[in-house]
Formats: C-alpha cells, structure tokens, sequence
DNA sequence: TTGTATGCGTTATCAG
DNA sequence: CTGATAACGCATACAA
C-alpha cells in the first residue's frame, strides 16, 4: 500500500521545484507566482496526485471532522437528523464520522474512544437510552472539544444542547382535541424517567388542566410506546366504564397499534375514538385514517446542532447555548370528525 | 488543539523509558515485559492518553478504515444495508466512514475523493442514478483500493458485486398473481435503461409468457416509480376497455399511489384489483389493505458486502466475485382475494 | 517568490 | 527485553 502513493514531494522532483512549494502552490499560497501554481496543479492532476488527508491532519493538529453520534442510523428521525448536520457542515468544510451506539452505553463509549482518537473537531450526539452514567461525556469536555446535544440530552451536563418544545407539541395535540369536542382524553405514555416522555405526559396534563378538564389517572397507560403496547391498552380503555373518545400517544407506534385494535373491534376512527400520535413517522400519512401526529422537524434540529458546534469552535470563549425547536401538529383524519 | 495532549513520549518521560517502549507495551508486543506493559496502561489510563490515530495510520499506512457511498442514508433500504456492513467490518476491526451522494454524480466524485485522500482501505458503493461515466470509479480500481457494489451496480466494470435477482423478484410476484386467478396483470415499470428495472420487467414478461399469457404494451406503464405516477396510472389502467385485475408495481410507492386512486374510486383492492409491491417499505405492512411486496434484504446484503471486501483485502491476487441475493415474496392482503 | 529545516505522533528497523 | 533513530506526508517558521 504505501508505495504506489505520489507525494507532494515527487510532483517537487519532477519539476525541479521543492515540496514545500509545491505544497504551498496546491494549497493556492498567496506568494507563489500563478505560473507555478499552474504547472504544480497541472501535474498534480496528470500524474493524479492526492493529498495524504491523514498527513495534512496529524500537522495541521485538525481533520476538520465531526463526529456524530446516533443510536440507529435506521431510523427516519435520525437520518433527517444526519443530512441537516452534514448540509451545514460540509459547507464549512467539515466532514462527518457517523457512528452508531445501538442504544447500548457501552458502544457510545467505544464510539467517543474512536472520535476522540480520530481527533474529531467536534462530537455532536444523541444519547442513547442506557445512558445515564455521564463520565465518558464529561471527559470528551475535559478534553476541550465541543460536545453538542441534540434530541435526547442529560439535563445534568452544561453543554450546547437542541431540544425539541416536548411539552408544547403534547399540549397543541391534546389542546386539538378538547377543543375539536373531545371530552375523555387518554395518553398512551413513555417512561417517566425519560425526559421527552415526562414532559409529553406533562403537556398533556397541562393542556386538560387549562381547559378545566379532570386528569384522570386510569386514563393515562404506563410505558406504552410500541405497537403491542398500544394495541394492548386501546383494549384496556375500550374496557373501562366511560370510555374514552380520543388517544393521545406519545409515540406514533403505540397510537398505530391502538388504531388497529380499535378497527379489528369496528370502532370507528375518528367518529367513535381519535387518536393523535407523536413524530410524524413516514407510515402515518399512509395508514388508513391517516394519523395525525407531531413533526419534530428532524433536519431542523440537525441543521441547528451544526450551527452551534460551529460558533462554539470559531468562539474561543463561548457559553453553553440551548436552541429549542418547536413542533408542529400535522393534522390528519384520525382527529377530524364529519361533524 | 495542538498542546494539551498526550503523546507516548509525556508518557515516557514519566516513566523513564523511551517512547518506542511505551509504544510496544501499549500494543501488547510479545517482547516486552508484563511489568512494563502494566505500569505503561496503567500511567496510559490516569493521565487518560489517547493515542493518536492519525498518527498511528500515516506511519502504517494504513487506517483500517472503509468509505461506504450511497445515495441517501435517509431511506430504509440503504440505512439498513449500512448496519450489515458495520456489523461484520466493526468484528473484523475496521471503522466507517458513511458519505451521501445526494444521487448526483458530481457529489459521488467528491465523495470518492475524500474517501481516497483519507486513505481509506476499500470502498462500498451503490452507485447514484445519474452515475454512467464511471471514470471515477475506475480511478480507484487503479489506485489499487478495493471496489464493492452492491444494490445499484454498473454492469460495464469488473468489480466485486452483491446484486438483488430482480428478475426473480418480478417473476414470482408476477407468477403469484397468475395462479391465483388473476388474468390481466398489468405493470408499473421503471425507467428502461435503469437495469435493476429493466430485470424487473423482464421477470414480469417472462412469467406472462411462460404461462402462457399474452403480453400487451397497453398494460405496462413506462417510468412509472412515484406515488403520483402510480396514482395516474392507476387512473390509466381503469379506463381502458379491458381493465385489468392485478398491478406489479416495480416499486411500493408507485403501488401506494395506485392504491389511493383505486380506493378513491370504489375500486376494491384485492377483490376488483390486486396490486403487489417491490421493496418491502415499512409502510407496506401498515396501509389498508396491508401491501403485498419483494423483501429485498438490505441488512443481508450490507454484510455480503462487507465480506467480499474482507476477502479481496486478505487475498493479493484475488478475483471479483458476484454474490446474488433471492428476493422474498412477503404475500399480504392486497393479493389475498376472499375466496 | 522560493528554499531549508523542523515537527506533528507513531511505529518499524536496527542495535544493544 | 529495551533504546536510539528514522520515516510516514505534509505544512509552516524562518531564511534567502
């Protein structure tokens, strides 16, 4: 492998001229004659010269890369996520790592080991679930490169953080449906030590509470977040003396699969039940009502980590910055009754 | 950036070795006493050192690094593809680099050159559509750099290859529809020149032919892989004076659309027409009724993939190699007449 | 405008 | 088993 390599210092030879002039003329050096810098990159192109970017890296003490961390690159929120941060990057001229922590802590360490050790210029991540320890974290500060948040953030670390409004999107949702009429209100809920999910379950108890509406505890199902969850609890409150007339889920997957609960036992949606989810999935523009639900605005988000990473590298002494998108009620037939 | 991290030589000076020492016992060489070894990673681990990989890969030459190239992360398909690739090459030791080409050429070719001049091992690749020069894929054949297609494949290079078998795809769906009573198949191809739906047509036709079926350019659709273009050729089909029973959409989207006219206009699916899918997307097991489709295996062919770039890289004289994939029918509702 | 010398942090080679 | 030295390819301070 490492013979078969032009280096700046054969295009030198080859031309009577030095290496570092020829690296000064590649790189458009201001005091080098435009007649050099013709024949250097000419030859550089013929004989297909190509910079050793590992070189250039390790002297210039940069790689001019950022490191991304997700924990799934299949999944439609993350990979928005993703082209937003690399269209603002790459026009600044970084390029990305992207690595995966499959929601495991251990494999995000292992993934900011390697970024450090790439000597990343910046490390912008979404947490995975299991993290809760943040030392690996805090080193990656201790080392002074710039760590953003985005999505699922640790609310215990000073850093630069984008966070989506959780708690307005499940307000605007249940605040749709109580003033489109609806009088029993259910939250399909996360985990409540997960923060986004906490603050869902809050917006939506706000949003009844506002409108003079009981919370009631029997209607709010724990922990359900999947498509069997969700069929599974549309079962339960279909079971209940007064039965609801609209779901809000905090996932676009539990609210899928109480839809089909309800349409297996010819409830009819919206007339009889509506169900509202959260994170504008792809799938619930194509299911049958379509299902109204809560853009997140993913390549936003993205675009806005890779803003912050880049005016906390240009600013020497900057301050920790929080950007907080806003979401937004896509509103489809499974909330619009015929009235 | 530069000073304030530490180099084998720091860890040296505090142990009064020599750098070369720290170095091997740091890479568990054989000869170097287990003392040293402990007391090296011991110091390593406090003053928290992190080697330097940039460093480390310029003086080997090597960075035991793969440059992944598709079009877009954010489709399923390729996400998942990604995933198999890292499975097997994280096991074997070799990280990811993951670049978009946006499905423009031009991108592709930058995309190559930064992956070159990063001096990366090998190159995965499924090519943009609007990739038919292939010079720049030449290039790195020339420069000795392994070359692997996989999915979106140009037929004119001798290269590694992890193909789909379109034509198998096709001819079973296709074959499906006819012995289960349905006569008057019609088809949404793709663009011709396109080969993998080129194949699929061909696996269409060859199906018709072999049972015995007519095949009649009246019932293929040109160019026909959109939500919109479906739902306009479904509004084509159903107005011609034979119409027909079945569609084989040589794509899920085309098929979607389709199924939006026929359900808008009182046309049942699959009882008046039946319509089949190419791709498995996730949203074909969600819509009513559920959309029958082609599993393609992304993840299945990410990781063959990445074992015929392990294979090229272990073997100097190694010869490409073409690994094809077999579709599965994933048979759903939208075939299933009640009968 | 160009050349010289040096170092980025590692590792490979050659001694000892 | 360990040390000294050079080299990977490039970019920069300094000299000319």
């Amino acid at each position: 492998m490492g013979k078969n390599h032009i280096t700046i210092h054969d295009l030198a030879k080859a031309l009577n001229l030095n290496a570092s002039t020829v690296s000064r003329a590649l790189n458009d050096h201001p005091k080098i004659s435009s007649e050099t810098k013709k024949i250097v990159n000419q030859l550089a192109l013929e004989m297909n010269y190509r910079p050793n970017a590992l070189a250039s890296s390790l002297r210039k003490g940069s790689a001019n890369t950022v490191g991304v961390i997700i924990p799934r690159v299949n999944r439609n929120f993350f990979a928005s996520a993703i082209e937003g941060i690399e269209a603002v990057l790459n026009k600044a001229g970084y390029h990305l790592i992207i690595a995966q922590s499959n929601e495991s802590l251990e494999k995000e360490k292992e993934c900011i080991d390697s970024l450090l050790n790439a000597r990343v210029d910046g490390i912008i991540i979404s947490i995975s679930w299991e993290t809760i320890d943040l030392a690996h974290l805090l080193m990656v500060q201790e080392k002074k490169v710039p760590l953003i948040f985005f999505d699922r953030i640790p609310h215990n670390i000073e850093a630069s953080k984008v966070r989506l409004n959780d708690f307005m999107g499940a307000y605007k949702a249940t605040e749709y449906l109580i003033t489109h009429g609806y009088k029993q209100i259910a939250h399909l809920a996360g985990p409540k030590h997960l923060h986004m999910y906490a603050e869902r379950r809050r917006g939506y108890v706000a949003a009844l509470t506002d409108y003079g509406f009981k919370c009631e505890d029997i209607y709010i199902i724990e922990n359900c977040l999947t498509q069997d969850k969700g069929f599974e609890a549309a079962k339960t409150l279909t079971s209940l003396d007064v039965i609801p007339d609209a779901v809000f889920c905090a996932s676009d997957y539990s609210a899928l699969g109480a839809m089909m609960f309800l349409k297996e036992n010819g409830i009819v949606i919206p007339e009889d039940i509506a169900v509202f989810g959260f994170s504008n999935e792809p799938f619930t523009r194509f299911i049958d009502p379509p299902l109204s639900s809560i853009e997140q605005f993913p390549y936003k988000m993205g675009e806005a980590a890779a803003q912050l990473f880049l005016e906390e590298v240009k600013d020497k002494n900057y301050r920790p910055q929080t950007i907080e998108i806003m979401p937004e009620m896509m509103v489809r037939k499974s909330v619009q009754r015929l009235d």
